[in-house]
DNA sequence: CGGTTTTGACCTGCGC
DNA sequence: GCGCAGGTCAAAACCG
């Protein structure tokens, strides 16, 4: 079972529904600002099959409305075990946490994490009345990748045990509720948040903050040699439900190094990308109290594609990856780099427009998924004999993107 | 045989 | 300054 991959199908089965409206014809609304009919379109498409109560507006309707996407319902029963790896009080987690709707690809938000991470494109901080700590979009879904995205900002976030237990033992979180975190404000007692914007806003700045702030120099200042700290400047942290040690994501990895870490008898695993002069770094544990769920932890941007499925004559990255590809003895991989979501996305796209340029390069890897962001229906396996024909599901799928990041762009600041 | 994994030692940052 | 903890190195073992 492959969570990236398995997320990756849902979005190809439900772009394969037979009556949906072109994607063009969708983009066309989008331009026309007939919002209100994409959404109904798209939520036709996709009708949720959890029927959520009513209650107010939440982050991720809210983000919904803006991205004119209705993103999917959250489920948070699988975010308990989460406390699992945040049950010891010294265990802090160095930014806001982002938990990503499973329509994101997580490959590709790897790939560019920087989509959500670039603090003045941060989508997700978002007030909360009281003037308590931002909000995060909680998702997750049964074999699904949860993910997080801390881009280790100033904002040093802990998860308090009190917090702990709200966010994993306690009552299940409803799906619009927050997952409240507790920031680290000791000198910012009066910041008051304010709503939507103008928090985003706030958020910026303090990112702006002057590098000798106290706040700033937490983390990524860390400049070690030899048995160095690595520079922790974009983090994306996803906790999944695999029995696999080291599941695919589309790059290969070398392990150069294990350690027990307190307050997991897990030992957690560290992995290199073996791409030439690739410096992107992830480290690979189990919870401490259920070990069926895995935490990554990506330190880095691959500036690079996803290597091409093994046995591929046509890719260009013939012989910037090493020969062979990094697997787990003990847990062989299930499914063929193939599914690499560059590789993918050229594959998605064949459009007449014929880009001049890598495809990966306009984020499409990312963008690819967007598509995905109302499919509730993605979860559990997706068996890759099954593949649906994508070339004739999405015969144009340039310009809907294009459009989705001109949209994102446009409503978020997101420079795809 | 080449690449990966294993594993103990080492290095650095941080808290006390 | 010391000890702890996290992260990395590097040689040996392992694997296909």
């Amino acid at each position: 079972m492959n969570a990236f991959d398995g997320t990756y199908r849902g979005v190809r089965t439900c772009w394969a529904a037979p009556s949906s409206p072109s994607p063009r014809s969708l983009l066309a609304m989008l331009n026309q600002g007939d919002n209100n009919d994409v959404v109904d379109q798209i939520n036709e498409i996709f009708p949720q099959t959890n029927h959520q109560p009513e209650q107010r507006s939440s982050l991720r309707e809210r983000v919904a409305a803006r991205v004119e996407f209705n993103l999917p319902p959250l489920e948070t029963q699988n975010n308990r075990p989460f406390a699992a790896f945040f049950r010891n009080p010294s265990t802090t987690v160095p930014s806001p946490l982002v938990l990503i709707s499973p329509g994101f690809s997580p490959s590709a938000m790897l790939q560019f994490p920087n989509m959500f991470i670039d603090p003045s494109h941060m989508i997700l901080p978002s007030p909360v009345a009281n003037g308590g700590p931002p909000e995060a979009v909680e998702s997750s879904g049964a074999d699904h990748a949860t993910m997080m995205i801390s881009n280790n900002d100033p904002m040093h976030v802990a998860l308090p045990p009190q917090q702990v237990a709200a966010f994993g033992s306690g009552p299940t979180v409803n799906e619009t509720d927050l997952i409240n975190m507790e920031i680290d404000r000791k000198n910012e007692d009066e910041e008051e948040y304010k709503e939507d914007e103008d928090e985003e806003h706030n958020i910026v700045d303090e990112l702006d903050a002057e590098p000798s702030s106290p706040k700033r120099r937490k983390f990524g200042e860390s400049t070690m040699i030899g048995a160095t700290r690595s520079c922790k400047s974009q983090r994306v942290i996803i906790q999944m439900e695999t029995e696999e040690n080291n599941p695919d994501d589309g790059f290969r990895w070398r392990k150069y190094g294990q350690k027990v870490v307190k307050g997991n008898p897990n030992p957690r695993s560290y992995y290199k990308c073996t791409y030439t002069a690739c410096d992107v770094k992830k480290h690979v544990e189990r919870g401490a109290e259920d070990v069926k769920f895995l935490l990554v932890t990506y330190d880095g941007i691959h500036e690079h594609d996803p290597p091409a499925a093994r046995g591929s004559s046509s890719s260009g990255l013939k012989g910037q990856y090493s020969s062979s590809v990094s697997q787990d003895h003990n847990n062989h991989r299930t499914v063929p780099p193939s599914s690499s979501s560059a590789s993918e996305a050229l594959r998605l796209f064949p459009s007449s427009l014929d880009p001049p340029v890598d495809m990966t390069q306009f984020y499409m890897t990312g963008l690819a998924k967007l598509p995905s962001l109302p499919v509730n229906q993605n979860h559990g396996l997706m068996n890759w004999n099954v593949e649906p024909e994508i070339d004739r599901v999405i015969p144009d799928g340039t310009e809907v993107f294009k459009g989705i990041r001109d949209r994102l762009n446009l409503n978020f600041g997101l420079n795809l």
